[in-house]
DNA sequence: CGTAATGTTGATTTGTATCAACGAGTGTGG
DNA sequence: CCACACTCGTTGATACAAATCAACATTACG
């Protein structure tokens, strides 16, 4: 069933060890995390916590895609993060989850038992460095996700949200972005419109347009083609260069 | 012509001693932060910082607000942040600013030179967990936001802005919100449009809503004054107990 | 094979943007 | 002192992008 399955137990082989939280930590301090760790692994679809549960626990994404989510009562979401492997879960001293967490792909966890977590956090400045440059990388994410929601139109979010998927997993993988490039969308069109502030008919009518326009082309509903990337970025409305300013 | 000017050098007497970055530090610290520290005050509707300019200090808001925005090349602006009294600016290890930075009233910033600052918090495990427990609630603020800009009404999010202005001025005065309070909102209406994702005729024509309901009532065109504040929460379309869960 | 989940497409409505005119307040210079 | 320009805000008429309502297509699955 889980086609993302993740057998390690061994830092030592993990993918995202130097992606992660841990990132920086040296062989003692990995001694000391590897004592309150876990892994948990749920199947897609699957809802990891509630918004309002008690967290007793912090993690990082080791395979797979969860979604952050806020619901109004009416029932109107918006989706809020969307967690890659190596993303952090959680936040250290907070008792109760604000948000709804669901694994969007079948998905792994390393889990960290919170409060030990914290005073190791306390005692390892590694640990928190780290998770302060993640969290500053993740505002800058939110920010971007910002002028997506409040000031794009319907085509442009879309050639976002493809865009920025097609990127994060060619920086995964170590490949170009320059010629064409292929990537598995791990969202419905659901998910997507919640990750967009839209219905799911316009996601999909405008998904059907860059199609019909060449800009890409689907194998089945969630694996995308991107011919020309340049392409795809002229329609996200930014400028050409992305504004990367480290 | 400054209103809110601030001619304290000593950190003793600052507004946000126990507030900002350096809220932790003990006076061996502050000490240290002194000799590397400067005040630059701007007047309402002066930049600070363009997107792309070089950036040498990060700084504290002492008194007044500023704005981060992002622009699009054909004009469109999205707001993206909000720095009230005690907020952080910039980002430590980053050389290049990735938004615009406006004075929006009367400001003083209190100002580090980066270099040192980075080495100081390098040496400093109290500024570095401060500033990480401020990042992780800029992004909940983030979040909000973002359910705000791609799911709310016009009228829910001017409700919404106006809820937030109100308790995060009560909390700074240390008012109560629940009889009538009065404030003043620190924005043009084409400064709440490019918060809200809005057009500046669509903020003035829901708060003139807001207005002939009796929700809320203005005295000349910036002090808000609001009798109910429980009946102002309910056009946020929010849940009542605000959703508060630290 | 039937049923449920997911996705596509069409017809219509609607909320907000856009275009436009005007009012109130403020500062400036003749 | 008043005419003028300029900024900021309000209000009205109209256009349009996306939501809504609805039908149908495709795929997965017991």
């Amino acid at each position: 069933m889980s086609d993302t399955s993740f057998d390690h137990k061994d830092c030592g082989t993990c993918p995202i060890r130097h992606r992660a939280v841990c990132a920086r930590c040296d062989t003692d301090e990995l001694a000391e995390l590897d004592v309150i760790k876990y892994y948990r692994s749920y199947e897609a679809g699957q809802p990891i916590i509630w918004s309002g549960d008690r967290m007793d626990f912090v993690a990082s994404v080791v395979t797979g895609v969860a979604s952050l989510s806020q619901a109004m009562e009416d029932g109107r979401t918006q989706m809020v993060g969307l967690l890659l492997p190596s993303d952090f879960l959680g936040r250290p001293g907070r008792e109760f989850a604000p948000y709804d967490v669901v694994a969007v792909s079948n998905l792994t966890l390393c889990c960290f038992r919170r409060k030990p977590f914290e005073q190791l956090m306390g005692r390892t400045p590694h640990i928190g460095a780290r998770l302060l440059e993640m969290t500053l990388d993740e505002l800058d994410a939110a920010r971007e996700w910002m002028l997506i929601l409040g000031r794009k139109t319907a085509r442009e979010k879309i050639a976002s949200l493809l865009a920025i998927i097609a990127q994060r997993e060619a920086s995964l993988a170590h490949s170009s972005t320059s010629d064409g490039m292929v990537f598995e969308l791990p969202l419905t069109r659901e998910a997507m419109a919640d990750y967009l502030g839209l219905t799911l008919e316009t996601v999909s009518r405008q998904i059907s347009a860059l199609k019909r326009e060449g800009i890409v082309s689907l194998e089945g509903k969630r694996r995308i083609l991107v011919p020309d990337f340049d392409r795809l970025m002229i329609e996200t409305g930014d400028d050409a260069d992305g504004g990367l300013m480290i």
